[in-house]
DNA sequence: CCATCTATTGACAAAATGCATATAGAGGAA
DNA sequence: TTCCTCTATATGCATTTTGTCAATAGATGG
């Protein structure tokens, strides 16, 4: 079974790497900072913060999030409750992590303000054409 | 000369790589929509969309404008006039440029909400920490 | 037994980025 | 003249990040 879930390729349109990752890790540990999840769990909860879980593959967020870890950022354990299935490795934030999650969100919050010029720009652009 | 300008390294927070190029094309092609432009005035302006110049790698924006007219969304050629200086290529956006600008911008609207979002939870984990 | 769902990991290729360097015309100072 | 600086563009290489695919493995149902 290929990391993508589903079974067929998808109507995901391919190839666009670019600024994938600046919301992908703020929004991953947000979530660990609402409660603490294990991989799975968290795919499947990013559709709420507006990723199309059609177009993530898994392997991505096991990714990050261990690479999170090693950062310092959280910490995890196999899960010790008789689960069904295989074991689940359970993340949870740290100091640290809260810290960071401060210092990306505010660092989204100017990205958001550049967005923010770019539009105006462009609605400029756009009366000026009438 | 190296390609960063000024001189000495500067203070600029050294690899931070994740998802730089989200805003710097659809920043580039923005600004040669208002007005045709050259690779290194452009770099000026673009302090004006909120980047950093002190850390804007000149060959970044080169390539990326290259890189724009291969895909067809703008023209280049070399400046005519007699300025001061070695030549200029002087690069100008074309129809194809213009629907990519919209379709960026709508992706950008859609950051703009995610982001929007996740700073809406973020608030509320505060708001119930007290 | 076999297929399927849950759950995680690793290998490998492709793309994006950072940094250093090469090239070159023009202007000013020594 | 020579040297230095500013303007202007391009290229090569290493590192980092991202995308795809396959491997592993427990549990469940037919």
């Amino acid at each position: 079974m290929p990391g993508r879930r589903g079974g067929d390729p998808g109507p995901c349109r391919k190839r666009r790497r670019r600024g994938t990752g600046l919301l992908l890790r703020p929004g991953l540990l947000l979530m660990l900072a609402e409660d603490g999840s294990h991989g799975y769990e968290l795919i499947e909860q990013l559709e709420t913060l507006g990723f199309d879980p059609e177009c993530l593959d898994s392997s991505i967020i096991y990714r990050n999030l261990r690479d999170m870890e090693e950062q310092g950022l959280v910490d995890s354990h196999w899960d010790e409750e008789d689960t069904k299935g295989p074991k689940r490795r359970v993340y949870q934030i740290n100091e640290t992590g809260w810290d960071q999650l401060g210092i990306w969100l505010d660092n989204l919050a100017q990205v958001q303000q550049q967005i923010a010029d770019l539009k105006e720009r462009y609605q400029q652009l756009n009366a000026v054409k009438d």
